[in-house]
DNA sequence: ATACAGGTCTTAA
DNA sequence: TTAAGACCTGTA
């Protein structure tokens, strides 16, 4: 068990920022994360975090996958002061982070994002990962499944994933497979790009349009000047940024700011309707 | 009930 | 180059 104290940090949030759909909320503060083969339980007290593994895991794996090394607030500090908006989504939102993900699981996981709810994405992403991931075992003797990988969906037919309730994404997905196992896309190549080049690269895979490859840069390559525009985004544009989101005084962590405002969006306006919901 | 969800592709002007 | 339609399915 590793302890660390950790500021800008909330499991909450990150479980909820609509990044990473393989971290569950396991009981009162306590969270598993599933990536690549990884498996960890954690759970947060305040600026306390335990963190289930030894040293080697924590110093080699998840200090690197939570971005355990960036202060965040060299971010938040940027936000200009008269932007009143961007200043309570930074504040609402202060303990999210830019995970750093797998690219093949950020291809398929945004993939099956797209018309999608987040609920619905968790539940089509876990029904892929019982039906084709390896089954592992953690810590505890609990077993888990690892995500699929290229090769074990690339040899399904287009349809199959239909049984996993994706919809007309399982062919995006088989076929996002196939080139990869096939090796026309090399996920080795695209991770030494920079972003306009992984983008480019991105987009030719079936299935995969702009924002779809923003989210695959952010979440994967960690591109932080991925600036992914969806619906949520396009209404928070519309509604507060009518000149445009000035892009060039936030070159280079756009996507850290999009995050806090797409998180702001959504939680913010959950909490909204809630209140609402109640009072009638 | 029903519009819409972290969009993209196809087809038609 | 732009614009409408189709697409699976289940939440809100």
């Amino acid at each position: 068990m590793i302890e660390r104290i950790v500021d800008y940090f909330n499991l909450d949030q990150i479980c909820q920022s609509g990044q990473c759909f393989r971290m569950h909320a396991e009981g009162e503060n306590r969270y598993s994360v599933i990536a690549g083969k990884h498996y960890l339980e954690l759970e947060q007290q305040g600026r306390r975090c335990y963190f289930d593994c030894d040293e080697a895991a924590f110093e080699n794996f998840w200090k690197d996958y939570f971005d355990l090394g960036t202060d965040y607030g060299s971010y938040t500090g940027r936000v200009a002061g008269t932007d009143s908006y961007l200043r309570d989504a930074a504040a609402f939102g202060a303990g999210i982070r830019i995970l750093r993900q797998d690219l093949w699981e950020m291809i398929v996981s945004f993939l099956i994002s797209q018309q999608n709810h987040i609920t619905r994405i968790r539940r089509c992403i876990d029904n892929i990962c019982t039906g084709y991931g390896e089954i592992l075992e953690n810590g505890h003797g609990k077993a888990y499944h690892a995500f699929p990988t290229p090769q074990a969906l690339a040899v399904l037919p287009e349809d199959a994933l239909m049984a996993c309730n994706l919809g007309y994404r399982s062919k995006y997905v088989v076929r996002a497979a196939r080139s990869v196992a096939g090796g026309e896309c090399s996920l080795a190549t695209i991770r030494g790009l920079s972003y306009p080049e992984a983008k480019e690269k991105l987009l030719q895979l079936y299935g995969v349009g702009e924002k779809v490859a923003d989210c695959i840069c952010l979440y994967g390559l960690h591109h932080l000047e991925a600036f992914p525009v969806d619906t949520h985004i396009r209404q928070a544009m519309e509604a507060h940024y009518k000149e445009g989101f000035p892009m060039e005084r936030y070159a280079g962590c756009q996507g850290v700011l999009q995050q806090y405002i797409f998180y702001y969006e959504l939680a913010g306006n959950t909490l909204h309707q809630g209140k609402r919901a109640k009072t009638s």
